[in-house]
DNA sequence: CCGAATTGATGGCATATGCCAGCATTCGTC
DNA sequence: GACGAATGCTGGCATATGCCATCAATTCGG
């Protein structure tokens, strides 16, 4: 019963345009996330994969062998983020990274068998995770859940938004 | 290098029960979660604060000078991961801990005059940004979203889901 | 009141993420 | 073909997060 009376006290100084923000998206985005992590970690930490990191291999896999690039922006990730992310995985010979030699300047990355081999054992455990998060929450919320993230999570989103960094 | 015979591996496994989860909400969530925070983040930066310390201020303003498991709680993170975070924003004395006189083991967290200063500074800036998301993304997704996530982050979500370690 | 169990927070270690400053490589241009 | 601009990645630094081991303080039994 805790927050429930605190969300009048600034409405107040909002009030020219009568475009009044709602509680802050990325906070409320967070939030959940850590809370969803943590429970597809509990579930997937077994198989000695992080959740993040499945979703890694997952995106890999899919992928074939993208560039460090390539493999970034379908991530949503920073690019040096990816590279600090690969490391780990990379030294338990998780996956491969390769100079691509039509151009010296790229990095292919490559799930290695022994990526395979993990990926699929995880993969059991985050079935039953997303299963119970879906019985759970509600498929049907789930999908719209889904749904939403992932229209933020395309590339046409941020430049919407007016990315100018790109 | 094969890959041949890898995107039609996790159709056919998942027949017995009919039950085929979707794509990982984990995953998907995690992917917009950093879209977001960096649209955010270029927003308050400015200010000299992150999207994730704007939001704890945030809390830490509604809740007045909680515990750190309070505060923890309320945020949605992990104890020791709040007090990290903490630290940075103490250093530059935004916030301090205390220890109560009541119960010499908890530490109550307030807002210092400067931290509420620079709270209001980043509120003109993610102000902004919130109206600029709900502009782009849509006020009616924008709320269904909040919603949503907000329901996860909720208490009550993670015992349902079958949280043993509470 | 003492010692054991419990609770609240910290410190160490590891991953997750991002920014910026290099470095190497390629591309474009003259 | 040399040179400067553009591209792709790595490394250093800082925050974000979480787990576990530990320490400190409180509570509980007896």
């Amino acid at each position: 019963m805790r927050q429930a009376g605190v969300a009048h006290e600034r409405e107040a100084r909002v009030s020219e345009t009568g475009e009044r923000p709602g509680r802050c998206s990325n906070a409320g985005l967070r939030r959940a996330t850590r809370r969803l992590s943590q429970l597809y970690d509990d579930a997937i930490a077994p198989s000695g994969l992080r959740a993040t990191q499945f979703g890694l291999l997952v995106q890999l896999r899919d992928l074939g062998t993208p560039t460090m690039g390539e493999l970034a922006e379908a991530m949503v990730m920073d690019l040096s983020a990816l590279g600090h992310t690969l490391k780990p995985l990379a030294r338990d010979g998780l996956v491969t990274l390769a100079v691509d030699e039509r151009d010296r300047r790229q990095r292919r990355v490559a799930l290695t068998e022994a990526g395979r081999t993990r990926l699929r054992a995880a993969a059991a455990r985050w079935r039953e995770a997303q299963l119970r998060f879906e019985a759970v929450f509600g498929r049907e919320k789930a999908a719209q859940l889904r749904a939403l993230v992932d229209e933020i999570a395309s590339p046409g989103f941020g430049e919407a938004f007016g990315r100018t960094g790109d």
